[in-house]
DNA sequence: ATTTTTCTGTTGCATAAGCAACAAAAACAT
DNA sequence: ATGTTTTTGTTGCTTATGCAACAGAAAAAT
């Protein structure tokens, strides 16, 4: 049986007591990540920056969320001690449990923990999905094909080659981790170039 | 029932017949990645790169895989034209399967394939806390922090100052995407300013 | 409706880091 | 044992990119 990630809420919801909802205001802290006690959340509505301050105190937005996608310290043991929390960009609904608790929770062996196992496993795949895409792009060498990089994966998903930004430019120079001025300056090039037509956030591709 | 990778295999290979074990010599070609398929492979002995061919035809190592490691098509669904594939390094052990198959094969609703299941999400945990650790060091802004978050991993996964680094200095500039020799540079100065000490690949940190 | 904040867009300057090229050392192969 | 390939180590030159600083536009808050 495969679900979709509104039908695992709902289902989840209907027969599991283990897990909270919790609702949080902009720039509140939704949860600051302790390796040992494995929580994992889902993003039901809103958005949340993962962010990170290392030891000399420089502060990182290491992840962005929006609805339905998964984050907790179960997906991020890194060792280092850096401090990492999640904190609420808009007004977010947010789901708490227990990877183990989710895992194992029913002795009575019932169906529905079973279908919940094998989609979580999914669910994760995703997320290794998500993280590869960032990794293509981190891993590319100038910031021109890093922004050609990530058009051409939007303008695939869109099938079309104008698209319009998932998010700021602000955060898009933070999610390829180059520096905004940089990128506005290759933006510019790019335009000049007849590489791209810019439009505010949308983008239209004139190559190939 | 938790299984480390070892039984894993154990049990996967006493139950299941759907899976294959091959063998490969150096450079040899183990898979190409093609979205639909879904497979799933373990790296049983040796090591492997993932390598990417963009459009532009520039090469990327784009991970690096050793024992017991998974990878496979699954894990590597980005919305983007360029050919991976994955290239043994050395001689290589590497067994394949479907996901598919791998998370409903069994109609008779064995406990074996409850407990792989289960398994298959932790496994598939372990490899996102791989790719975090990756995109943490990616992220980081200069050459300096890179290499100083990469050995300070080491340092605590060691439980010591000194470690020998996992592979050549070669494979670091790759793994970090940095220039090799812009690295050796910076390697020279933090032996000079004294935050490290260096004696061919092992490294013990002088600072904190 | 007006203030405040965030985002976009731009530019001059400084430098970190890429590139190219080379030699010595080490590892591997025959 | 000897030749071949890979890795390490280094350095001069160039440039891409970061940094700082600013102004106008847009969005959000009061």
């Amino acid at each position: 049986m495969k679900l979709d990630m509104n039908q695992f809420l709902f289902e989840f919801e209907k027969n599991c007591s283990k897990l909270q909802k919790k609702s949080f205001k902009k720039d509140e802290i939704i949860t600051t990540y302790i390796a040992k006690r494995r929580q994992i959340c889902i993003l039901l509505s809103g958005s949340a920056d993962l962010v990170r301050y290392d030891s000399s105190g420089n502060k990182t937005i290491v992840e962005h969320f929006t609805k339905n996608e998964l984050f907790g310290e179960v997906f991020y043991i890194v060792a280092t001690n850096n401090e990492l929390f999640v904190k609420a960009r808009q007004a977010c609904e947010v789901l708490f449990f227990s990877y183990d608790t989710l895992k194992h929770k029913c002795k009575q062996n019932c169906d529905f923990h079973q279908v919940l196992s094998e989609n979580l496993a999914d669910f994760i795949l995703d997320k290794v999905t998500l993280l590869n895409t960032r990794i293509e792009l981190l891993t590319k060498r100038s910031i021109r094909d890093k922004i050609l990089g990530f058009f051409t994966i939007l303008s695939i998903r869109n099938f079309s080659k104008t698209f319009t930004l998932p998010f700021s430019l602000t955060d898009l120079a933070d999610y390829l981790s180059i520096d905004r001025s940089a990128m506005m300056r290759e933006l510019k090039y790019l335009r000049e170039e007849g590489f791209i037509k810019k439009n505010g956030n949308t983008i239209t591709l004139l190559y190939k």
